[in-house]
RNA sequence: GGGCAGGUUCCAGAGCGGCCAAAUGGGGCGGACUGUAAAUCCGCUGUCUUUCGACUUCACAGGUUCGAAUCCUGUCCUGCCCA
């Protein structure tokens, strides 16, 4: 299997350093990505390094997952347009542990296999390196000249707010990171989004440079939606790979929610079909959009690859219990448990019997349960027709929220606007 | 260290003694349309209050004034230029 053909069809090889391609076929490779520490969870904007692992290692070559805890200490400038808030030392090790196991989900770590991934940590080899030793031993290499030839620095040199020497540092940090892999296990490619090629390049010139090798290197392009706007954030914010902190259902809606246009793009890059299926699906989808026949299977495979097959199911019965043409009484008609299953993936909220028993005006209940942050804008909303309460709208500010509203004397469900489902359990 | 320009509500960016909770644009949220799309159009977008209105906000701390985001003093921070 030629891995990089099969990656360009699928649209992931942006930049490519020459005999990359060819190295890759003569044999088994070892190559890296690395993963920032930022938060305690991957989130959807990580699944294409991810994939790129798999790829990789279906392919028969060796997978690196880095974890940046030493990178994630200084913070990476590329087209960014501020220097980011640092992370203290304890939240970074949490976070990497996190990282950590959600990776392990994806990529077989069996070392049994020859060409088995491997987790490392680029902390534990930075944590040995004085910074005397480093700007002599390396630094000597590498000119600022060249350094600041990179558009990804150059960006944040003609900007307004400056650049400290910890971020211009990070290409440094980052490109000896190749450097030690190179050496330690003989790691000879590099992968990554594109906004990493200049740190990724400068990686490979230390290679050539200080142990006198040649690494190869490829990046993907960025992920982009067809309306220019950032991937991987819904209303809620960023989608998590985490279940805990974006519910299967979530996950599931974000995905079938893709734009036609972003469909074709994302069935190639996040699901594992092949050629054929895809050309398929897209011709089938193209014949009747509204169908949405390739949002429903982009969705359906990349939430049973991350999440597995029966969060999925519950997933599509979720969805289908709240957009179908569900009622009131159909919610009435499942019984408590039902009801709680299908509705895993939906925020939820508690209140005491004694509160709903006193009666309260809706305003006050959506703004002291959480739903909304405030009274003035749960009245803003329901004024702008733009709340529903077990499936009809409330029309007024002053609807009392007592006993006599809940489904089996248990259960409120809210709507605000058309997507969002709250459901508020008596406890 | 010196000179200059700045720090405004989520972001960008107006305002430069009262008419300012603060223009405009973006974003966000809601509505109509629709395919739980896209595009378009409409409304909302500091907190509390049904309304009137009250309260907190324009880097921070003081001060001048009947009254300050707007003037003065000091502090901190940023950019540019010079050393």
């Amino acid at each position: 299997m030629n891995l990089i053909k099969e990656l360009r069809w699928r649209g992931m090889v942006q930049d490519i350093k020459p005999g990359t391609e060819e190295q890759l076929q003569k044999e088994m490779a070892t190559g890296y990505i690395g993963f920032d520490p930022t938060a305690d969870s991957l989130h959807v904007g990580n699944l294409v390094p991810i994939m790129l692992l798999v790829h990789f290692q279906k392919a028969g070559h060796k997978p690196l997952a880095l974890v940046g805890g030493a990178t994630g200490m200084v913070g990476d400038p590329s087209f960014k347009a501020e220097e980011r808030k640092m992370l203290d030392e304890e939240t970074l090790q949490h976070n990497q542990r996190c990282i950590k196991a959600q990776l392990e989900r994806f990529l077989d770590f069996n070392p049994s296999r020859v060409n088995a991934a491997e987790m490392v940590n680029n902390f534990d080899w930075f944590k040995g390196i004085s910074f005397l030793n480093f700007i002599r031993d390396v630094g000597k290499h590498i000119t600022v000249n060249y350094m600041m030839a990179k558009d990804s620095v150059k960006k944040r040199l003609e900007g307004d707010s400056g650049m400290s020497f910890t971020e211009f540092s990070y290409q440094m940090i980052q490109g000896y990171d190749f450097l030690h892999l190179y050496n330690a296990k003989n790691c000879k490619v590099q992968m990554g989004g594109s906004d990493q090629w200049g740190n990724i390049v400068t990686g490979t010139e230390l290679v050539r440079r200080i142990a006198g090798g040649e690494a190869y290197a490829f990046t993907c392009p960025l992920i982009k939606k067809a309306d220019g706007t950032k991937f991987g954030k819904s209303e809620k914010g960023n989608i998590w790979l985490d279940p805990k902190k974006t519910s299967p259902y979530e996950f599931y809606q974000f995905w079938l929610n893709a734009s036609d246009e972003d469909a074709e793009s994302y069935i190639r890059i996040f699901t594992f079909l092949e050629e054929p299926v895809i050309n398929a699906l897209i011709e089938e989808h193209r014949q009747d959009p509204g169908r949405r026949t390739l949002q429903k299977r982009l969705a359906k495979e990349v939430t049973s690859f991350i999440h597995g097959e029966n969060e999925y199911e519950f997933a599509i019965k979720t969805s289908e219990i709240l957009f179908g043409n569900a009622s009131v009484e159909t919610l009435k008609s499942l019984t408590e448990e039902q009801l709680l299953q299908v509705m895993a993936g939906v925020p939820q909220f508690e209140v005491s019997a004694a509160d709903i028993a006193a009666g309260k005006d809706v305003v006050t209940f959506l703004a002291e349960t959480g739903i909304f942050p405030s009274k003035g804008e749960a009245r803003k909303t329901i004024q702008s027709n733009g709340v529903s309460m077990n499936g009809s709208k409330v029309a007024a500010i002053d609807l009392p929220i007592n006993n006599e509203v809940l489904i089996n004397g248990k259960t409120i469900l809210f709507q605000k606007g058309k997507k969002n489902y709250f459901l508020v359990r008596v406890v």
